[in-house]
DNA sequence: CACCACCCCTGGACGC
DNA sequence: TGCGTCCAGGGGTGGT
């Protein structure tokens, strides 16, 4: 499931193949995968979907990914559970040609020829949607986000746990309160503070919560330059899958010891996602 | 406003 | 081999 990192690293793997290429087609196989998430005075027809621009720009924001073209227009694409974005060169096939919804075909520089960037989605958690300007989509969808997990800082970060009193499992997962995050660096960055998820999102202050904040970066930034976790769906532009799943130390690893104390790890449900902790390493009211 | 249950969807794991 | 069942979960919506 594409978190951060991988929008990250999916966006440096398309940056190099999709800037100045030149939209010549696009075929929408499931209209319905195009949501609007825009205000009247904003409403553009979607059917154009940069038809006829050129790329100019890649421009990632939490999990969302935005496709800049040269008259400004922006096609903004959420990968959801199961969403890849991927670049065929002309006269390739793709490795799985089934749940592919769009399809923009590219004619790049004479030195790069031809291509095509698809949108799969097998179990349609993703969306594209459509704005007449990157200013459009940053003042009301984005605006919605809270500020970017791979710099947060402690101070912005208690800013935001303020906000509620929930499970610091349940805030880091909301969008609002911190963009970015999602089931399995959360896990990962809850026990990389030693903090348990099921901590009071407010209680948490002083050091725990410069942990915390330190956690965060230090996962989500590793896990960028490792290319993403690849679980189950995800690949890169070019179809590569990440290489950061190795490297978790909770997730998907319930029942199996930690590795810092040996003691089997637990498994719980918190805002309706499986959240795998350490009751040993991560205990409650500190 | 805060919070939560519900819903969307398909593939893979598992039991028989 | 095949079929039914359960589970994974991001995020929007609508109810309390």
């Amino acid at each position: 499931m594409p978190e951060l990192p991988e929008i990250e690293h999916l966006k440096q793997s398309l940056l190099p193949l999709l800037i100045g290429a030149e939209v010549r087609q696009i075929r929408l196989h499931r209209p319905d995968i195009v949501r609007d998430f825009t205000n009247k005075s904003q409403r553009i027809t979607p059917k154009r979907l940069l038809k006829g621009q050129r790329i100019k720009e890649l421009t990632r924001r939490g999990k969302q990914l935005a496709i800049i073209s040269d008259d400004g227009s922006v096609v903004c694409v959420q990968l959801g559970m199961t969403g890849q974005l991927i670049f065929i060169p002309q006269g390739k096939k793709p490795q799985q040609s089934n749940h592919i919804h769009c399809t923009w075909q590219l004619a790049l520089d004479n030195f790069r020829g031809r291509g095509k960037l698809l949108f799969r989605d097998p179990r349609r958690f993703g969306c594209i949607s459509v704005y007449r300007s990157i200013e459009d989509l940053q003042t009301t969808r984005w605006a919605k986000l809270g500020p970017e997990s791979p710099t947060i800082t402690t101070k912005v970060l208690k800013q935001q746990l303020n906000r509620t009193i929930r499970p610091i499992k349940a805030a880091l997962l909301d969008q609002a309160i911190l963009a970015g995050v999602g089931n399995i660096y959360a896990d990962e960055a809850l026990f990389a503070a030693k903090l348990h998820p099921m901590t009071p999102a407010r209680s948490i202050e002083g050091k725990p919560c410069a942990n915390l904040a330190r956690s965060l970066r230090s996962v989500l930034k590793r896990a960028i330059a490792a290319g993403g976790s690849s679980i189950s769906d995800y690949v890169d532009g070019n179809g590569q899958t990440g290489s950061f799943s190795s490297k978790h130390k909770v997730y998907q690893r319930a029942g199996k010891p930690c590795v810092s104390c040996k003691a089997p790890l637990c498994r719980t449900t918190i805002a309706g996602r499986s959240t795998v902790y350490c009751e040993n390493c991560q205990k409650l009211n500190k």
